[in-house]
Formats: structure tokens, C-alpha cells, sequence
DNA sequence: CAAATACTTTACGTTAACGTAAAGGTAAGT
DNA sequence: ACTTACCTTTACGTTAACGTAAAGTATTTG
């Protein structure tokens, strides 16, 4: 099986060993452990993955750990499934409301750099 | 002049003068002063708009006043336009970045819905 | 004119997300 | 056996972004 250590995953997430560590106390992350030292499996990488993910989004650990959770309905009963499709809106809500401050923020930077761009002709520097 | 008092702000945006306050010692924001009190002209509302919209994106409040800064060229020489222009297509690469990650999240929400979905209908209770 | 309301500054407290150091266990190479 | 390279736990330190309380000023309202 094609494992992983802590220093490997943090080699190709550029993060540190701590970072990762801090994870795991966290509860979103739970390795196996050969003796005393950690064992990353795929999904523990896939889940490391999408926790960074997160993080890129600007969501705190918390949140991440809530999303992850969702994928993994396993022994979830009616009420819960229920509350989970509620939970999914919300998320999805949220990163639509992100899309559009791109979008926007974009454009300012588009009009921002034209203006550079602008500034710099009518100096007959470009 | 439409001008707003702190307060009016903190109710507008639903964040503390506090808050509002916190910005200003860290130099985003720079309002006119009536005696000791705080106005806020209409330009200091879009900045503090684009502040919050930075936030949303994960922005520390540093990247957001160096963004910011970028909207208004002034007194910029060139030396000062090249390197503004440099950092609009890093701050652009990290929203394509972000536009991707998003995708991928809504794609999974989608998914992890649709299981739900599923483990509803095969309960019988949709 | 007194009380409530909104504003101010100063300053210590708090939370999240790690950083960093200490002290030690294990396994491979020479 | 000794160094090197990983791994471990424990625990205090740090930074960002405010929260919260104290103590005072100014204006509006009953």
C-alpha cells in the first residue's frame, strides 16, 4: 500500500511536520501508527488535500473539518442527512458569494493594471 | 455631503466601531475628524467595503491595504508602476487559484448532496 | 438639568493557527 | 558504537484580528 510519512506529506504540501501535527489535535486528521510513529494513508493525504484547500478559501480549521465531514456520511441517520443538505446550501451560499468578490475584485485589478499600463505610455517609458 | 458616522458603518457592514477603529490603527483607513469625532466621507466607505470584500477572499489586512493601495496611483513614478503592475498579476494568479479551488469544492458539495439525497430516497423517506 | 446616547482613548484579554525549543526514542549507515 | 536522520510528546511563545472593560467627553432628549 502506497503510504506515506509526515515528513513526505509535508515535503509535498510545503507545510511543517507541526502544521500537521496540529491537524491531528485538532480532530481533522487520524493516522494509523506503526509503533509509535504516524502512517498516512491516501484518504489521510486526500483529506490533508481538501483541508488546505479550505485554508486557500479562507475557512478556519473548524469549518474545514465540518465540509470534510460531510463526505463521509458513513452511520449518519435521517435527521442528520437532513441537516447535512441544509449545511451543503449554506457552503455552497457562501462560495457563490466568494465567486462574485473574485469576479469584482478582478475587474479591479484589470482596471488597475490598464491604468498602470496608461500611466507609463503617457511617460513614453513603454 | 453624505457623510456616516462610525456607527452607521458598523451598522451598514455588521461589524464593531471597534473593528472600524482597529483598521484605522493599522493604517487602511484615514477619516476626517470633526472635533474628535471620526467622519467618514463616501470614498472612506468603499475602502472600507473593499477591506471586508478582501476578508471574505482570506486577505490578511496587510495584502488588503497593499491591494487598496493599488487603486490609486497618485504620486507613483515609474519604478513605482512596474512593480505595482508585477504585483496585480500575482494578486491574479491567487484568485485564479482561488477561482479553481471554489470549483472543485462546489463539485464535491454537489456530490456529497446528491449521496445524501440518495441515502434519504433508499431510507424511503422522501 | 439630569439622564441617555454616541463618541473618544487607553489598555489588557482572547482565539486561531501555528512556531519553536526541549528532551527523548528508533533505525540506518559506516 | 557513533553519528545522522527521522520520529515522538510536551509545553511555552507568537502573530493577527479583534473583544472587552474602564474612564472620560459631547450632544441630544425627556
Amino acid at each position: 500500500m502506497p503510504d506515506y510519512s509526515i515528513s513526505q506529506l509535508s515535503k509535498e504540501f510545503e507545510i511543517t511536520t507541526r502544521t500537521i501535527r496540529h491537524y491531528e489535535d485538532l480532530g481533522l486528521l487520524a493516522p494509523a501508527r506503526r509503533g509509535q510513529t504516524r502512517v498516512y494513508s491516501p484518504a489521510d493525504r486526500i483529506r490533508l488535500k481538501l483541508i488546505l484547500r479550505g485554508k486557500r478559501l479562507g475557512l478556519s480549521l473548524d469549518d474545514s473539518r465540518e465540509i470534510i465531514d460531510m463526505y463521509e456520511p458513513g452511520k449518519t441517520n435521517v435527521d442528520q442527512l437532513r441537516k447535512l443538505i441544509d449545511a451543503i446550501q449554506l457552503q455552497r451560499h457562501k462560495l457563490n458569494q466568494q465567486l462574485d468578490d473574485i469576479s469584482k475584485l478582478l475587474q479591479d485589478l484589470n482596471k488597475a493594471e490598464t491604468d498602470c499600463v496608461e500611466a507609463l505610455k503617457s511617460n513614453g517609458q513603454l
